[in-house]
DNA sequence: TTTAATTTGTTGCAATTGCAACTTTTTCGA
DNA sequence: TCGAAAAAGTTGCAATTGCAACAAATTAAA
């Protein structure tokens, strides 16, 4: 994952924070930003650390919309509608959040500057790379099984890994909520793939057999 | 939606054309883009007409992945995974198309131009948008109802078309793709929600009561 | 304007899923 | 290392959904 501030000076950085009004806050666990956060225009950059983005409906039903690491990004802009009043990000353990004003990048002082440039293609890459995320997790819940939603997911694994011997990055519990489907139910389909020998499972260690 | 070469000079446009090795493709309808271009480096832009992005799983289901239409950006980069073997990209009318190589984005030779930068923030712009549009479909396919599918489809269409009385931009058979569910049981939903008096309902014209 | 094609709408039924209410196992902090 | 909290795993059952196979209505094309 590229760093936003890749190939950019700390001189630079400096420079680049000014220009967007840029402040670095630290959280303990368990946060919900939001509740810190000025929602219409800024877009958080995770230092280190790491966040949930949770979403509950007028049901009481949580989605993990999001699970968000070192280097991503989140904000309005990005989650649109998604950060409304039902939404909430939290961390997950201590964590340093930049935020920047999505407003200045239009600024005309320094768009010429070699610095400006590359922060802006860096942004670009992150942004594809994150379209990306988006689009496997879509390929994923627009299956209509339980099973396939799986499948599909522990292909798009192996195929990153480059291993059928896969590791899941986050707990059943967690890979429950990303896929959108309930945890019981999804633990028994894991079960029935065993028995048909599809694949080996214990906790996050998969192999797969097809 | 922002134009890709919004602000741009036609003479700018064409040293962009050239920056970016383009072409230009006329296709007719009922074409499968992905036969002719090359899927590695390349952003088609859709200058006229309108396309589906179609996959095609192991067990034969259809699933429509995204509809686009006039300046809506395509290509692998984009797309990832989502752009392999399984996928097409069929024109459902006469389609104009635009293909750049992306990695020319980071030309040196041009990249303090005026026209350069305005045309990298434009398709941050567009990019930005195509990330809250799938935001906004994984908002609705996390949903494990057909009920709260619809439900939160519509409200994202009233508050987009600022009214009760909403439109659908497509009809109820590619609704019911774009939402993953079958089409049949959508119907009978539908229906229910009619006879609950949640939502009157003729085709493509909807009013909300809740 | 008539015909063909597409879309809409209906229904029975079997399969899948969510939900609830558990027990067991693992993980992590004091 | 012990205890609590979190995660994993189980199961019965009712609700939801997909599927198949239709008929009716609408739209597009010849």
């Amino acid at each position: 994952m590229k760093n936003l501030f890749e190939n950019i000076s700390q001189k630079n950085k400096d420079k680049l924070f000014k220009i967007f009004r840029a402040s670095t806050v630290k959280y303990t666990k368990g946060i919900n930003i939001i509740d810190y956060m000025d929602r219409t225009n800024s877009i958080g950059i995770i230092e280190s650390g790491s966040i949930d983005i949770i979403q509950t409906d007028y049901d009481g039903n949580e989605t993990l919309i999001d699970n968000l690491n070192s280097n991503d990004l989140f904000g309005s802009t990005i989650y649109s509608i998604v950060l409304s009043d039902e939404c909430s990000i939290v961390t997950k353990e201590n964590t340093i959040v930049t935020f920047i004003d999505y407003r200045e990048i239009e600024n005309a002082e320094f768009i010429k500057s070699d610095f400006y440039i590359t922060f802006v293609q860096n942004l670009l890459a992150i942004i594809f790379e994150q379209m990306s995320l988006k689009n496997k997790r879509i390929d994923i819940l627009t299956k209509k099984t339980i099973r396939n939603k799986l499948l599909t997911y522990f292909r798009q694994l192996s195929k990153e890994q480059g291993t059928k011997s896969i590791t899941l990055p986050f707990s059943l519990t967690t890979l429950a909520r990303f896929i959108s489907v309930d945890r019981s139910a999804m633990i028994r389909e894991l079960k029935y793939l065993k028995e048909e020998g599809m694949i080996d499972q214990k906790t996050k260690k998969i192999r797969l057999y097809y």
